[in-house]
This record gives C-alpha cells, structure tokens and sequence, in this order.
DNA sequence: CTATTGACTA
C-alpha cells in the first residue's frame, strides 16, 4: 500500500523504454569496439558522469545492452550515476527500476544520492523508506546521502532516527555519516547533538571541521564559529575553499575587515582564489565592511560569475544605499543574459521602492508573475519587498491584495503594511491593521510601534498614540527606544501641545538626539512658539555644529521673530566656516526614467515647459489660500 | 571493480 501510494507516480515514466536511443550503438558503434569487459565500461561512464557527457553516456548505455553487460549491480550503479550527475533523473530512475533492485543495496544508494543531486529530497528519503521496507540493509554509503534527505525536508525526528540506527550497524564512527549529522543538527539549531557526534568522532577530517564551522556560522553562532576555525587550526587541519567561504561569511556579518583581508591573503596563498564560490563571499565580505571598490575590483576581474556573484555585488551596493548603483547593475545583469532569482529580485526591489520607482517596480513584479519566481515559494522576502513597494508608492490597495496572497506572514508584513497606511494618513487603517495582528497572535517588534506611533502622528490620534507609548513596554515587551519618543514628540506637536512635547523631551530616559528637536523644533515654528523653538534650534545647534541645516533652523528661527542681527551673525559664522547649505532634490519617475531637480538648477532639456507649469500650479496653489513660509 | 559528506547572495 505504501509503496503504491508514494510510487504510482514516478513508475509511469519509469519504464524502460525510450528516452534512451538504442540506434546509436549500431550506426556509431565503432569507438566501443576496444570496450571488451565491464570495468572498461564503468570507467568510461564515470568519465561522461564527471565530464557531463550524456551523448555518450547514452551510447555506452545502449553498447552495454547489447554486449550483455546490464544488470549487474555494477552496471546499474554507474549507469544512475552517469545520468543523475547529467540532470537526468528520469532516465536514472528507468535503469533503477530495470534492476534487481530489492537485493541490491547499490542501486538503491545511487538512485538515493541521484535524487539529492537534483534537489528531490523527498523521493531520495521516500526511496529509503522504500527500501527499508524491502527489506534491504542500508550501508555506510547509504546514510550521508539519506541524513541530508532529511534535514532538506525538515524532518528532524528522522534526523534523530538515524543517529540512532548507526549505533546497530555498528557506523557510528564514520566520518562520512557523521559530517553530514553535524550539518543536519546544526541547520535545526540542536548545538548539543551536533557537538556530541564531533566529539564522538575519533578521527577529524577537514569536512566535519567545516560542517561544524559553517553549520555554528548559518545558525548565528558567530563566536563558536569562530572558536571551532581556531579548534581546527590547533588540531593542524588545514582550511579548504569550504572554510574559507564559511568563516568569510562570518566576518563578513561581523564587520571584521581585519581579518577578512587576513583571509583574503590566505585565499590568494593557496590559490583558491579561482573557485567562484570563495570570490563571491570576498565580495560579500568586502561589501559588509563598506567597501565597495574592493568588492567591485573582484567582480570585474571575475571571469565566471554565476547567479551569487551578480547578486552578491548588487546587494553591497544597495546596503551602501547606492539605489540609482543596484538597478544599473541589475541592468548589466539582464544585458549579460543572467536571469534574476528571488534573491535578486529582493534585493533590487527595496531600490525602486526608495527611489519610488514604482514603474520599475511594477516591472519586477510583472517579471516575477510571468516566470513564475515566487509563485510555487511561498517567498516571504519576497512578498515583502513587494508590498513595501506598492505601500512606499501609496498604492495600498495593491500592496493589500499582496498581502491578502501570502499564505505565511511575518512581522515585517504586518509592519509595512501599518507603516504604509500610517505614512499616506489612514491612520484608522493602520490601527485597525495592528489590532488584526495582535488578533493573530503576532508579537509586535521596535518597527510595529514606529509604525503605530507614527500612525497617530500623522492621523492626529494623539490620546491613543500617548496611549501606546504607555503599554508598549508593559502590554508587549518592547522597551521603547528615541525613534518611538521621537514619533511622540512629533505627534504632540503637530497637535500644538508643545508644552507637553518639551516636559516629554526632558523627562524620557533616553538622551534627546538631534531629530528628536527637529522634530520638536517644527513643530514650535508651526504653532509660532519662538522660545521654545529657540531652545530646540540651540540643542541642534550644540549636538550638530558642522551640519549645514542647523545654521539654516538657527537664521530661520530669529527671522521668524524679526531678529535680524541674529540673522546676520549665524550667516556670518557660517561664511567663516566655510559651511555650505547643500541643495535640496526632489525627483520624479517619468516613462522611462528618473528625472531629478536640483534647486537653482536650470538645465533640464525641458527647462521652460517644467517651470511654466509649476508657476501655473504655484498661482493656482495661492488661489486655493496657501501661504508659502519665506 | 563502483558510490557517500561540507560552501557564497536577500
């Protein structure tokens, strides 16, 4: 019964008829002439399986058949291999089947680790379910194969199963089984378990080592990473390209220059500076430590860069906030012919959504719908990228049919959902959005109460915004931090009570920054409090001398007053400063592309066209009673 | 006489 319900699938190609040419062997049969026996044979298939080399894979397959040669476990062994390694799993699965397999514990092992290769680890872990009950006895080639089938398919009671299994047959000192348990505890977090194996383990090759490392490094565990590496060091194994690649990562998260250039000169010693993996977490690690020409220096010079590689690159330019950097890179990308994965598409997403490119954007996801990237995923990233775009972009009615679609949300959805409502003013949206995830058993973070608390401030809802202030600590568990008390302050203010706001700024816990009072600040010039918002002007003045916007508040506040000398005196120190006010921008995605103005700049192609409409709107503005602030 | 483990990007 089980053997039918998981199998009646896969045996409907599984007949060994077709995909495999049998011709071929007598039209070109000469090159096998000198194939007398089936060593001969096995060696040449594991050459097509290494070289990829289907066609003639194929040919020896259908020589082999002639010749008598099939059905031995031999045969079939390196038959599944030659095509799992060729990405023919069908084919493999055909041989499998026209075997004697239910005596043969070879064939089950490769058509096992054929499926691994190919990324099914649920037909690898049925096939051993499948061969268990057969009855056949699973060996040391068995288990590495089986332990990662596993842990691909986040079954970590089997994972433990097999721990268990080892110990009856007598391979719990293999090196083999034992990394692959090392990497499949430590990817569920389970340190002790994969400690225990290491240390049961009498003899340690350099791969355990480094499914310790890496394992310890994509769990989190920077320090035991790192404690491990140094472990290693000492026992004088020495590093791979494997640990090389997983340590960088860790510097890499850490920040560590340092010693990832250390790493970085150990890389080019060994020469291990040609593989692409080791290149790319250079790449990454060189980015994370803000340093893109270092990073980029070893992406020109790549002469084979895969998917990772363009990824990697683009995202050290979009963490550097280089927005306009990523979506010309992502260009160069398309223009190269690499066809973007989610891992690009989330990260060139936040791009267009702080450029509000949302054509671009729209672009992307339209690219993403037609591909079907994300579609069979339920990718949270990547959903999440698209929401923040449209909820940036305003259109929260498109950002909410996102969000409507995923089946596993996160904080972070419900966050940009709060904070896109709350930014273009449905703050009764946003509230109502918060009170859902609460309802949902969601536990808000720092983010959601920004979101909330900003929220009010731009709806106005002061008495619930003081209110979530008070029981975010209490209620949630999130200590409120200066972003949260800024919200506040910025959320009394605009409703006049400044008063209020100053007795907040002083009394919070937490240090005032200086937009904690810009914040303050705007709002004493909006209600026209020139004490107050002299005492703000000079805080900023204090925290932030050599910033150009603070002599412009400064000279802004005494013009306000009439206090003209003042006036004077700031634009005064400012020209002995040699300070300069730096141009504000503002931009807009037309067609095709971004257009930016820059203030005083006159040089747009359409210059004259741009500024009669904007005098027109300025009059109709005016009309309508709006009071610029000169 | 085969075969099996470990890596980089959001």
């Amino acid at each position: 019964m089980i053997k039918r319900a998981i199998f009646s699938g896969t045996r409907l190609k599984a007949d060994f008829h077709s995909p495999i040419n049998f011709s071929t062997a007598s039209s070109t049969g000469q090159p096998f002439q000198s194939l007398a026996n089936l060593p001969t044979c096995i060696a040449s298939l594991q050459e097509c399986a290494h070289h990829k080399n289907l066609t003639r894979g194929k040919q020896l397959h259908s020589y082999m058949f002639i010749n008598g040669f099939l059905y031995s476990p031999l045969s079939t062994t390196s038959l599944i291999n030659m095509y799992s390694k060729c990405n023919r799993i069908a084919d493999a699965l055909s041989v499998f089947n026209a075997s004697t397999h239910d005596q043969n514990v070879f064939a089950y092992n490769a058509i096992i680790a054929g499926f691994i290769a190919n990324e099914l680890p649920k037909p690898a872990f049925e096939f051993y379910c499948r061969m268990r009950f057969a009855g056949v006895v699973p060996d040391k080639f068995t288990f590495p194969s089986v332990t990662k089938a596993c842990s691909d398919i986040l079954e970590v009671l089997e994972v433990r199963k097999i721990h268990g299994l080892l110990f009856k047959f007598g391979l719990e000192f293999d090196l083999f089984i034992g990394s692959a348990l090392v990497h499949s505890y430590l990817k569920f977090a389970l340190m002790e378990e994969a400690q225990e194996v290491f240390e049961e383990l009498p003899v340690r090759d350099v791969v355990l080592w480094n499914a310790m490392i890496n394992g310890h490094a994509q769990i989190g565990q920077f320090d035991m990473a790192l404690e491990v590496f140094r472990g290693m060091g000492e026992d004088g194994v020495v590093p791979s390209r494997f640990t090389v690649t997983g340590v960088l990562s860790v510097f890499s998260v850490l920040g560590d220059l340092n010693n990832g250039k250390a790493m970085h000169g150990f890389v080019v010693k060994m020469g291990y500076d040609s593989g692409v993996a080791v290149l790319n977490a250079l790449i990454d690690m060189y980015g994370k430590c803000k340093c893109v020409v270092d990073a980029l220096e070893i992406f020109d010079m790549m002469d084979e860069k895969d998917i990772v590689s363009w990824n990697s690159i683009i995202c050290v330019h979009e963490q550097c906030g280089d927005h306009d950097g990523t979506l010309e890179l992502f260009d160069r990308m398309l223009n190269a012919g690499v066809q973007p994965d989610l891992v690009t598409i989330t990260t060139v997403l936040p791009a267009c959504s702080h450029l509000a490119a949302l054509m671009h954007g729209r672009e992307i996801h339209g690219y993403m719908i037609i591909n079907g990237l994300g579609k069979d995923s339920y990718d949270v990233y990547v959903n999440n990228a698209i929401m923040d775009l449209y909820a940036k972009c305003g259109c929260m009615r498109e950002a909410h049919l996102v969000f409507d679609k995923m089946s596993y949300k996160d904080v972070a959805s419900w966050n940009i959902m709060i904070m896109g409502y709350g930014m273009h003013g449905f703050g009764n949206d946003a509230l109502d959005m918060f009170s859902r995830m609460i309802e949902a058993q969601l536990k808000p973070d720092e983010v959601t109460f920004v979101g909330v608390l900003s929220a009010c401030s731009h709806a106005g809802i002061v008495s619930q915004g003081h209110e979530f202030l008070a029981q975010m600590q209490l209620k949630y568990g999130v200590v409120p931090t200066i972003e949260h008390y800024t919200c506040v302050i910025d959320m009394l203010g605009r409703a006049g009570q400044l008063e209020e706001a100053y007795k907040l700024v002083s009394s919070m816990p937490i240090e005032a920054n200086p937009v904690v009072w810009r914040a303050f600040l705007a709002a004493c010039r909006l209600h026209g409090n020139e004490p107050l918002a002299e005492v703000a002007a000079q805080q900023i003045f204090e925290l932030e001398p050599e910033h150009c916007g603070s002599y412009v508040l400064m000279s802004n506040v005494y013009g306000a007053v009439g206090r003209y000398e003042e006036v004077l005196e700031v634009r005064d120190i400012m020209r002995q400063q040699n300070v300069r006010k730096t141009p504000g921008c503002s931009w807009i995605e037309l067609g095709n592309g971004v257009h930016v103005f820059v203030t005083g700049d006159r040089t747009h192609p359409e210059d004259y066209f741009i500024y009669a409409g904007l005098n027109s709107l300025t009059a109709r503005v005016s009309e309508h009673g709006f009071v610029p602030d000169v």
